[in-house]
Parts: structure tokens; C-alpha cells; sequence
DNA sequence: TATTGTTATACTCTATAACTATA
DNA sequence: TATAGTTATAGAGTATAACAATA
């Protein structure tokens, strides 16, 4: 019986949640290659393409606590893949920088993580992947906007 | 900047991570006004629409851990949702079933869920959410197949 | 007084090994 | 010996309160 969980299949989420656990699956396999985590990856990612990005702007960006952050940024500095340095204008706030070493794991990870993006969506379409993500990001969007609890019927 | 994480946002899971806890953070605080989480009502719903199931299989469906399922049960036979109920044919199992007041509180939740999940899709024609079914249900079978490890190319 | 980064803490979800009782 | 359910435990991700240094 394959389809015992159809009621649930009729909503988004319950899509989202099964695929999602297999892309991060698949992904977390594909990052530990580079000693990496789902998290450190895109807060490496993210630092490069911005440089001297502070933290607070960062978990803002990448929608986690800032608490969260600072043990991420514990590991990514560890591993020399980027440096906390001290803003001239702010003495409370970092800069954050990847290193020469951060910029080229983050160049090999991301050419894997395009690899396994590329897998992930086999059988799709360009123009399917693109609806994927215009739907997804309307969806998040619908999600920011209805922050609003009276909407939201209650019990 | 509001596009400072460009690189990721050209990966599917990333897309399909922001649009996730959005769309879980609203559905946590829908189920909450029942008295339920996340795993709870999935498993809820997947006992009331297979009466009699056992613990094994409906970990398999759940794409859960056994041990997992135990704790989740306790919760909902401790709130009088779900019986457990020795297997006639083999003392080892239990049988599954919702109590009458387990299955009002499924359907008052799930019509919940229901008005959360068109909140969620708003702005989407329903061809485009059928799509948005489809695409999600290929990646999650794209994932399943591509246990191989063969296929994944590592640094 | 407010902000940046930090510490400590707690809660959920998830994953594995080892146990018991039955088969 | 194998299976159904269970216990114990550990890891990762996430969330909040409170603190020191600086603004």
C-alpha cells in the first residue's frame, strides 16, 4: 500500500518536508566531501560573495539567530576558511572575510552542490525548475506576509 | 541588499528551505490551537486513515525512525487520540487505531490545515500549485534513486 | 540607553545501538 | 535466529534570556 499517506500528500508542506529530506540527504553527503555542513556551506557562500559582512547583517541574510551563528563562524574560522576581523569604524563589530583557502573550497563545493542541484532535478524540465522556484519563493513570500495572527483562524 | 545570497538562491533545497520554515513556522502555530505538533498530527492522520496499522509499517510510511514513532504514540495515546492495541495474531505488535475523539480532532485540524495551506499558495493558479505537486514528487523520487553512491561525484 | 557579539541553556527532530518479549 | 516494540543516548538545528564591551 503505497499511497497510505494520501490525505497528507494533498498539502504543500508535506511535499516540501519528503523532498527536502532527501535533497539535504543527498547534499549532506555531497558537503561532508569537503568537510562541510548544510550550514557552514551557505555561511561560507554567503561571506564570500559579501566581503567584510558583519554578523549581524549575515544572520539576518541567512535567517538564523545570531546566537546559532557564532558557533558556525566558530567552525568556519577553525578551519581557516575565514577570518573575524575587527571594524575600524565599530570596535564592537567584525568584518568577515573568506580566505584564499575559503574561496576556493567554497568554488570545489559549490561546483559539487550545482552537480547534485543538476540530479536532484533530473526528469524536470528548464522551464519546470524555473515554475519551482518562482512557486517557492512566492510561497516563502506568502509565509513572510501573513505574520499577521488574525489571519490565521483559530480553533 | 536584499539579494545577498544570489549563489544560493540558484540551488533548489535552498529555495525549498526558506520556503519550508516559513511554511512550517505557520502550520506549527495552526496545529499548536489543537494540542498538536507536526509529527504528531502526520501520524494521526496516517492511523485514522489505515485502522489497525502497526508500528513498523507506519514508520516506513512516515519515513521515520521506530524509536522515533514510540515517543510520538506515547503523546498520542497519553491525549486519548490513539489506542494501542495488541496484535491477535503476534503478541509482539501493536494495532493501531483512532479513538472517536482522535478522529474529530483529526478533522477539525485538517480542515485547519486546509485554510493554511491555501494561505500558503496564494497568488498560484491551481495548474501552477498541481505543478509545483508534481516537480516536488520527482525530486523526492530523484533522491530515493539516487542512493547510489556511484552516482555522486566526490572531490 | 542601544547595539554587537557572546555565553548558557533548552527544546525538537533525528539517528543508532542495544535491550525484551515474542515468533 | 529473526522481528516488534522499546530504552537510552547523542547529534544537529533552532530559539530565548542575559551578559560584556562598545557606541
Amino acid at each position: 500500500m503505497a499511497s497510505s499517506d494520501r490525505t497528507l500528500r494533498a498539502f504543500i508542506g508535506y511535499d516540501m518536508k519528503r523532498a527536502l529530506n532527501v535533497v539535504l540527504g543527498d547534499l549532506g553527503i555531497v558537503l561532508a566531501g569537503f568537510g562541510l555542513r548544510m550550514t557552514t556551506y551557505s555561511t561560507l557562500v554567503v561571506i564570500r560573495d559579501n566581503p567584510g559582512l558583519r554578523q549581524t547583517r549575515l544572520a539576518e541574510i541567512l535567517m538564523i539567530e545570531r546566537p546559532n551563528l557564532v558557533l558556525i563562524l566558530d567552525d568556519l574560522e577553525e578551519a581557516e576558511l575565514v577570518t573575524r576581523i575587527r571594524a575600524p569604524d565599530d570596535r564592537r563589530a567584525y568584518e568577515l572575510t573568506a580566505t584564499p583557502k575559503g574561496k576556493r573550497l567554497c568554488e570545489q563545493a559549490t561546483a559539487a552542490v550545482n552537480g547534485h542541484d543538476t540530479r536532484m532535478t533530473r526528469g524536470l524540465s528548464d522551464e519546470e525548475v524555473a515554475a519551482l522556484h518562482r512557486a517557492l519563493r512566492q510561497i516563502e513570500l506568502n509565509g513572510r506576509t501573513s505574520d499577521d495572527p488574525s489571519e490565521i483562524p483559530r480553533p
